[in-house]
DNA sequence: GAAGATTGAGTTATCAATCTTA
DNA sequence: TAAGATTGATAACTCAATCTTC
């Protein structure tokens, strides 16, 4: 019986220290951050996030249309909440709404002249806060390690 | 007129390829990793994400036991969503609420022994979401310069 | 039956106003 | 006046059920 273990099985093994102080990190980072970039910012730009994230989605999709899938694929949203949001935008005509031509089931959002116009001025906004809020207290040397990492991390979530 | 200027004001800088990529994966994160993580954990462990925090906080805190600011600060949830959370959590007796001896305004939240059970119950689960959803996807060697980039990061928020 | 989308119902989270004590 | 906390109103979000079309 001198058989040898694996040192634990996987996803039972506790953190370890390192791993503690990211997890602490990151736990208040998907907490607090979101907060910290909508405060002021839809009082500056006329925005949500989840808005600007939709038109910013619209902007660079082929014709400036989107089906709904693709758009809560594209923004990390549900599609119920999707499905709401482009409601409620269209009324403000920030975009609109349509039937997709070959699949009768779809529904596509395209992005209207106000949609680009309020993207447009909201830009600015965004990224000063993403500067404020993210950029300006990482060290750029550690750039080229953070955004592969993160971008793995992003690609495994549902 | 040969002046020489700085590259440019610094909050209108658009962002770098690498930024905008760190960007994109972070604002995926934040929005997906609570869904990810909360996705049956409520359902294997009986407690959400949220109520898993504010046992947590209150389990090393000493006598545990937390004023209300001070366990929204350690949750990072706002105040008013802590003191009707821990209201739902009196009620199923996860935790009890005092009043503070020496200052007459404030509320303690204090740990009860079905509390500390469903913590201890909830701490494989929770576990093994966080290695399933986070350090599952991340190189080791890089932790060491995630842990302490991203530790920066929310020592800067609100 | 499965995929795309919508909707009703319920939960979660925030804001602003308020109350109490310091 | 300010700090700690609570609460009513409201917005954001999710889930499950449903409808239509593939």
């Amino acid at each position: 019986m001198t058989e040898q273990r694996p040192p634990e099985p996987a996803p039972h093994r506790p953190l370890e220290p390192v791993e503690e102080r990211l997890w602490r990190a990151l736990a208040e980072i998907v907490i607090a951050l979101p907060r910290a970039l909508d405060d002021g910012f839809e009082a500056d730009a006329g925005l949500s996030l989840s808005e600007y994230g939709v038109l910013a989605a619209l902007r660079s999709a082929p014709d400036h249309s989107l089906r709904l899938t693709a758009l809560a694929g594209a923004t990390a949203l549900s599609l119920s909440r999707v499905s709401r949001l482009v409601d409620a935008m269209a009324r403000r005509d920030l975009c609109e709404r349509g039937r997709c031509a070959d699949d009768r089931r779809g529904s596509v959002a395209h992005l209207t002249p106000a949609g680009t116009s309020a993207l447009r001025a909201a830009y600015p906004h965004h990224l000063a806060r993403i500067r404020e809020h993210v950029f300006d207290h990482l060290d750029p040397a550690d750039l080229s390690t953070l955004a592969p990492a993160l971008t793995r991390l992003a690609a495994a979530l549902p």
